[in-house]
DNA sequence: TACCCTAATGCAATCGATTGCATAAAGTGA
DNA sequence: TCACTTTATGCAATCGATTGCATTAGGGTA
């Protein structure tokens, strides 16, 4: 379209909103004026920038933040990404709480949170978030089975903050729980309680749960004690199919005493069958989680697990990023697993 | 800054990206074709097209989303803002897996998701991101006690659509549960179940707990009953303090047989409450909660609960601010409530 | 060969701000 | 009163695209 002319009638359903222009026009100054006293610069007087502060408020204006970004060259908006295919990721209580940390972080720092699911897409998907200038940068939740992708991004000069576990090649600062201790914390204190046959629950290519995996080996090893491999079940974080899974599992004649699951979310479905099967927790078979979500001391028998202190989590990804953005390496922050114990493995 | 002549130094931090000229001179042609071609316009002849387009891809090219928004008036991002000012709203599973399905609908349609929570923030600062052109219009979770500040945001020409209670004068469409109805069948299949001191665990000043405290009322009515008053406890949904609030009232001695809470969060609690006390869910007391969030069904006892539709919500929700985007007015969408019986009220 | 039509492409204005430099007005000191 | 600051403000270029209109080249017809 492109009016030559001034379009006189508002196209359907647009709402025609004031100007900077037309600030200026009623205020007598010029344009110049009016951005440097919205914008608080002290070469305006106060008494002008006063007088146009108000008469914006009164017009209900707003600098269009669109305009504004393209001529200031920078975007105060960051990508919140996160990854993962099943519905279930997004409605594990953990991931959202984080997740909630980081928009409260952020929001603090005067930024926007542009959110993005990552379902079929490609990590292409991702990128043109960045490359189009929408984004500053990239919060990712959940490195999954995308490093090699987000080494990428990296290489292109993304700057990326994620949640995680650190791996040795990774070229993007990681904010995570101490998993491998998480892990050790959780198979020693069933070890000390008595199991000796403890399964985990788990999708250990996963590097989160890998590590975990790697605690509840060790914890194993102090014992002098290999666990049996068929212990270790690939069930996803929040995976439906737990259910299916683990009953074809027990119905095959598994004898367990213990069980570390790698959430709590599974851990509370564990809870459910076993109870559901006549088993009692934690007389038969003790249960230990990871997360240390609300409903985890809410249930019956109350859940032990390993807490991770998510509220440090969205302050600490965002600072990386921050330090990412003014050109800073950024270290990794590795949070302390804590182990709280209820009555589920007692 | 405004730099005269190309500044030549990346500043750092920044990544430079080629822009549109750039591809015009490699290609030999202008930027206006350019601009035709990578969107698709049958005024360029295929075979440019298709050259376009592989230059664009191998120099990583992506259009300036912001500058073309700019030019052609018009923005592809969605405000979803969640109302609710505890930790808590954020972290329940209905509402998060309510998120999920709203921002899945809107990437179907291409739409980007700006998320905003709000805690302490006034109703200025949500306004703000329209007014300032960043989104094209909000969703809105939640409208607790908002009901004047969104009427006014649609008086303002805000495109608004929400999730919540259809209440009598709103300006803006809703889609939300049929809360009384739920209610209604929640508290109905308690007194069939033999209860008949129920109480209901919600904050009715919040226009969806009200409905359900309205079906509430008339299932009693049915029953030719009048509740006791006192059996209504203002907890709000997902609650912190649910544990001492009810501590405190049982300790004052009352004595219930039923529990209708106002969602599975605030149910599985009290059911875990309940169990710690001694008492034993269902024989001793009857719970039921509402939304039927996955753990619903995982906890033991199975959870008893009113389901909504969610998965119809976040389409629902965004086909809705889309009619209102194109002129049209929209009409409320209520969702059907079912109740799903598990074994906690049996 | 002259004329018209169509297909392909470019020119330049435009979106709504920001900001370097220029300029005008007011203030200062000798 | 004049030269020199200092203070307030405006001009106009700029950010990176989009698009109405103009223009050019090639094809067809008489």
């Amino acid at each position: 379209m492109a009016p030559r002319h001034k379009s006189l009638a508002t196209p359907p359903g647009l709402q025609k909103r004031p100007q900077m222009a037309d600030i200026a026009r009623l205020a007598g100054v010029s344009t110049a004026t009016v951005s440097r006293a919205l914008s608080g610069s002290d070469l305006i007087p106060e008494a002008t920038r006063q007088r146009i502060h108000e008469l914006a408020r009164s017009l209900n204006y707003h600098v269009n933040v669109g305009a504004a970004n393209l001529r200031k060259q920078k975007v105060k908006t960051v990508g919140v990404v996160i990854l993962g295919d099943s519905m279930q990721a997004i409605s594990d209580p953990f991931i959202l709480h984080l997740i909630g940390t980081v928009a409260d972080a952020l929001d603090t720092r005067g930024y926007n949170v542009l959110l993005s699911r990552l379902s079929g897409k490609t990590e292409d998907q991702v990128l043109t978030q960045v490359a189009t200038g929408q984004v500053c940068g990239l919060i990712v939740i959940g490195q999954y089975t995308w490093h090699a992708q987000l080494n990428q991004l990296v290489k292109q000069g993304t700057p990326v903050s994620v949640w995680g576990a650190a791996l040795d090649d990774a070229l993007y600062p990681v904010v995570g729980g101490d998993n491998e201790h998480g892990g050790y914390l959780a198979t020693q204190h069933l070890i000390q309680q008595g199991c000796r046959r403890i399964a985990f629950l788990g999708d250990i290519s996963n590097p989160e749960a890998w590590l975990r995996h790697q605690g509840y080996l060790r914890a194993y090893q102090d014992l002098g004690v290999t666990p049996d491999p068929a212990w270790t079940q690939p069930v996803l974080f929040g995976e439906k199919q737990l259910n299916q899974v683990l009953t074809a599992w027990l119905d095959q004649g598994q004898t367990l005493d213990g069980v570390f699951a790698i959430s709590d979310v599974s851990a509370i479905t564990v809870m459910g069958l076993l109870n559901a099967r006549g088993m009692n927790v934690p007389r038969d078979i003790k249960v230990v989680g990871y997360d240390d979500i609300e409903m985890a001391s809410h249930v019956h028998p109350g859940l032990t697990t390993v807490r991770q202190p998510v509220e440090l989590a969205g302050p600490a990804l965002v600072e990386h990023l921050f330090q990412l953005l003014e050109g800073q390496a950024a270290q990794n922050t590795l949070l302390p697993a804590t182990l709280v114990i209820r009555e589920s493995s007692i």
